[in-house]
DNA sequence: AGAAGGACCAGTGGTCCGTA
DNA sequence: AGAAGGACCAGTGGTCCGTA
């Protein structure tokens, strides 16, 4: 219900439109055309009308395989919704497959809305909590059929959220922000400030993802170093793989914090970690 | 330590000697071809002397697939132990692969040991520890590490067993009969009783083994049918996956279960599972 | 006929790199 | 240059079926 309320939000003064919205329409209620939107955290209420011309720039799909799968289609895994995009796949010369990127994002404070093409950095945050929806989804139809229940967001939730009309999720994305996400679950006030950091120095959301490791490097080595753990332990975090970047700085870290222990107690006491 | 006892007791009287012992001699301590064996459960102690030819048999390895990997070897995954088997993958037409199969399981009481060239279930049921044990190897190793730690008995697990020197293990076989695992895992006696029971009547270990399902739907409709749960309460049951059959069984119980309760109750209540 | 297990295969986790 | 995401790929879970 209120799941497509932030990237709504974020899509404000969007004119290039994206596919997404098509099915996203009925997600919400089917405004048919016009979605309701609120605002979240501090700032006020937005509303933004996206009437008759949807989609911007037509781009092609690429296929680099050539010939394969894709045609049949039909009695996948989880067929809710209507039989989407009846022209897409055929191989005819018609229609043209239209796709848009999402827009970028940048480093926003803490409820602070993205203009312009941009998304903002509680879009992102967002965007991980329709999936934690979308695997909840996944769960209980697993269960109701007596399936195998997934524990993790897995390639089957993308799936299935790209079925649901969430076209704007996907894999390398959600993978790509989890530990900004894991730094904004676990230490909300510490993400808010680095984010106004970034923000006032104008860094780029490169710079910002690349510094969220730190302060969680930070928390594992408070907390025994097993970030696994961590992860698990948190209700919302426990639904994501703990990135591989993340797990290995915490490794290092730890070996050389003990190294360095080593040390300083009892001289070269490791072994082959000492300098 | 203890670990080989069971399977070695179980091979005992075997005179084609299968390709296994030549590491697992360095496992149990490297006795350079003779092993020292002690019984388990109420049978009497036993000593099997496996002297000079070992290797009865010998049948070339199968390749479907023709040319592929294999040949450059070497920086696996978890490499312990030497550089075993010198002689095999090359491309020379030189020595010969020689493998053989274990003996096939027959169904026998608790602490009975197989005669002839059988496997005893206490054997089956040990293999199972035996995984548990390399599992928790692999999980060791990994946390060393300081990477992705499995908490399943998985591919690697299997692969590691192997080349522990374990090639008794195999992913098939130790599938196949989870479930029995589970029984005799979850309820002790029930799984003693119907152990008894198949020997008396000589069934064979397939019978035997279609029976396991029924009890643990028993259990599971007791626990409101969730198997997951059942499997994953369990500290020895945990690190295996439910099988797909029992998951079904579970699941066509519970729907027919429910069905009859509400005809019982409301007549056609249920709809479409009526009869 | 009954059983053990090599080999296969669809779909996974992970992320690169062609794209805009 | 910075970023989004389609597509790829090695290794997985699952089990079939050629084997003995």
């Amino acid at each position: 219900d209120t799941t497509n309320t932030l990237d709504a939000l974020s899509q404000e003064g969007l004119s290039e439109e994206p596919v997404q919205q098509e099915n996203e329409a009925a997600g919400s209620g089917g405004g048919g055309g016009a979605w309701e939107m609120v605002a979240i955290g501090n700032c006020g209420g937005v509303k933004t009308k996206q009437g008759g011309q949807r989609r911007g720039k037509i781009i092609r799909v690429r296929g680099r395989v050539g010939s394969s799968s894709q045609v049949g289609g039909g009695d996948d895994n989880y067929e809710n919704e209507s039989e989407d995009d009846p022209e897409n796949g055929g191989g005819g010369a018609g229609g043209g497959v239209e796709r848009q990127r999402e827009h970028p994002f940048i480093v926003t404070e803490p409820g602070e809305v993205a203009r312009g093409k941009k998304n903002g950095l509680d879009y992102l945050f967002h965007l991980y909590e329709q999936c934690r929806d979308f695997l909840i989804q996944v769960q209980s139809i697993a269960k109701e059929r007596g399936e195998k229940c997934p524990t993790k967001v897995t390639n089957q939730v993308f799936r299935f959220a790209k079925k649901a009309g969430a076209s704007y999720i996907n894999k390398p994305k959600m993978r790509h922000y989890v530990h900004c996400y894991a730094l904004h679950c676990l230490d909300e006030v510490a993400s808010n400030a680095l984010r106004r950091a970034f923000k006032e120095r104008g860094e780029n959301v490169g710079a910002w993802r690349q510094a969220c490791y730190k302060p969680l490097v930070s928390i594992a080595a408070q907390q025994g170093w097993d970030i696994d753990a961590i992860f698990n332990t948190h209700p919302r975090l426990a639904i994501w793989y703990v990135p591989t970047k993340l797990r290995q700085l915490c490794h290092a870290e730890r070996s050389s914090a003990a190294a360095a222990a080593s040390t300083s107690v009892g001289g070269s006491g490791g072994g082959h970690l000492q300098f």
